[in-house]
DNA sequence: CATGAATGAGCTTTCATTCAT
DNA sequence: CATGAATGAAAGCTCATTCAT
């Protein structure tokens, strides 16, 4: 069998595409779609190819024809919601003239992106439940989003304006945001039974986010001693 | 079918029992304890029955004679990792005069719990991918750790003393500190790929201990305006 | 899964069998069987586990109970098989005064055991293409019939005697008395597109059969300068 | 669909080729050249036009387009091995007045082509496993090599010199030169396993060769009592 | 209390082949 | 002359579960 181009995202953009080609990146598309949202709802395991091919209103053989095998295609799953991610990620525009409220932002943001979309919170989950394995498999290079690039530069401007504290790295800030934004959504389920409340609320959810924001801008506030 | 003995653990341990029961109790114990093993390693969907006979040196049938079937043994498994996250806690011995010591080794005794126990983060991912399923099974009614209720104590204490602030709840600290513990861990494999450094080093896991104390003790700490 | 008892023959025959351990051994005898046919008829890949066990009346899941996978069942075939051909040969009687006339009902054995089991010459070409990796598998200790040590005692008392040559090994009597035999039923059928003649024929093979038989002869006739 | 050129070798060679008919026949050349190969190593049915497109750098369709399906390309295969044997055969060079040496010679001829080409062995076989069925679809009309004819001059020649028998049939003497020849190629593997010796070792081979020529020579020798 | 035997549905993957350019 | 895309069937194998002692 022969195998597909395997052209990345850009070189596809710019390349004048006959109506075959047109056809078969659809086809590829709506293979790739649909396992997002197959394997989210089903898991590794439980999301099989026949499952995945019927929603794309495809067939199984496609799934080898344009992935390789289950595998290849649950790699090219990670990659996609990465990819989606830090497009999000770069329409975000912040005032680095005012990093409190570009940090506020970027708070905002993450916990939102990841409540809004839940797929990815799961899909990662799965992958950290297979030890990271797809993505080490991946040549996708692109994984570390410019979020901690753009961190760095926020808490740079507010640590030279006096605002921020200067002992802070950007990686740990990054993770913080991080962790307090994916556990809520990861762990809704069994925190709902264990809290005895219904975190996927509204009110739930915005009382969390202001908290976060606060919580984040104490960790950043500028030592008191100094 | 013969309905086999679903005692909790505390009628076993008062019961005197027979030797037959006693050889009982140890096959149901060990399959028990294989399918930890191997729903945390392979999933609930990759982690099959006769896996679990196997590494519990017993025989697929058996599972059926004690847990019904392979869901009724997920649910006993969530049920014991709760139970041995909380008899952990209860042996936590905490100086209740000394709020912040007292907070503090709170974080650690989480943080540590996690990264010593790894298939309890694992094994509550697999539930949270399934929509916490299983946790509304069962009848077991013990998830709400007094955790909360220890963190509450504490938060109260420390107000009184002036040493903490009077705004917090104890919900959102608990949860604060278990994000920031449970994130590290359960998303170690891909934050690796994501930051380009190895999360399981012992000096990284310090660093964020660290990191994560003084954050807590950050946003606990009395208003300065007050 | 439970591996099924993989008791030799002799094991089984002086055991006493419950009714439900004789219907396991009839299912078990009967995919060997069938599967003796199946991969006959339509070869190693060409003979799926779906067509052996609906031959057998039984399914598909039992051979991987008995045999492990597809492979052990091909294994357990060729053992089989070779059972067979030594128990016939196990039942030919041979007059060792008369070294002659032993010779020649060897001879008769070979071919017509070859003629009358194609299936046995079909099977062992199979594994042939496939460079014996099946026999290698086998622990099966019992391929090496007693055909050479029979010919060996024939050639010893026909030389003792004077009516056979002393310099012949029975090692290269065996291989030709083999070779004459195996070629003649393997290769039947490009052999008939060859010659243009129907080798399957009665008189064919009858022909072939003396020839055979002076051959040999005239192979281990004591050479005439002595 | 547009008919491919179905040419024999003859008509090729005679023709005079335009650049464009060149390619395709180093095409179809090369699909053929891998087809031998691959149905060698792995069977007709093992033998997927995957690998063999693959393995002639080629596309899946060109088998189609220039042999109509797979079973058309075993066709072509087992015509180009038997075409391959027999430009070998007309190579080899006879003293006629010599019965002897060159009975010797045709013997040395053939169980050394069948060691130095094992894949025609090996595809001989596959096709007595079909039972000759591709041997019968093919119009290539000269599978009778000119070897019995060869042999018949040579028995001739022998019988009238007096240095042969006048009995002999040229039939049964190429069926036992080829048969002792094959049978030790074809059969090697499983004889191995047998005899508890390696048959694929020059010394062996040699010694085996030597036995067949000798008992080549018995067999056709004068009858003493004439 | 435990076990060997059996079952049917489902899994991932590969197959030979055809279609439309 | 060659190719990328598509297809439906079938392959080997594993699954959770039940039956009969």
């Amino acid at each position: 069998m022969i195998q597909p181009p395997k052209d990345s995202a850009q070189d596809i953009a710019q390349r004048k595409l006959g109506v075959r080609e047109k056809a078969a990146q659809a086809t590829r598309a709506s293979l790739l779609k649909a396992a997002i949202k197959i394997f989210a709802q089903y898991g590794l395991d439980g999301g099989s190819v026949d499952k995945i091919s019927k929603a794309a209103k495809s067939h199984d053989r496609m799934i080898y024809y344009y992935f390789g095998n289950k595998e290849g295609l649950f790699v090219a799953v990670i990659e996609e919601i990465y990819k989606r991610f830090n497009i999000a990620e770069s329409k975000l525009k912040l005032d680095l003239l005012d990093p409190l409220r570009s940090l506020e932002k970027i708070v905002q943001f993450i916990l939102r992106y990841y409540r809004d979309h839940p797929e990815f919170v799961t899909l990662l989950n799965i992958e950290n439940l297979h030890k990271g394995k797809h993505i080490g498999q991946s040549s996708f290079r692109d994984y570390s989003s410019t979020a901690i690039g753009v961190i760095d530069q926020v808490l740079t401007t507010g640590a030279q304006t006096g605002v921020f504290s200067t002992k802070l790295k950007a990686r740990d800030l990054y993770m913080m945001i991080a962790a307090l934004g994916y556990f809520y959504q990861s762990n809704r389920y069994t925190l709902s039974a264990f809290l005895g409340e219904n975190l996927e609320a509204k009110s739930a959810f915005d009382q969390w986010e202001n908290f976060v924001i606060s919580t984040v801008l104490k960790t950043i506030a500028p030592d008191p001693s100094n």
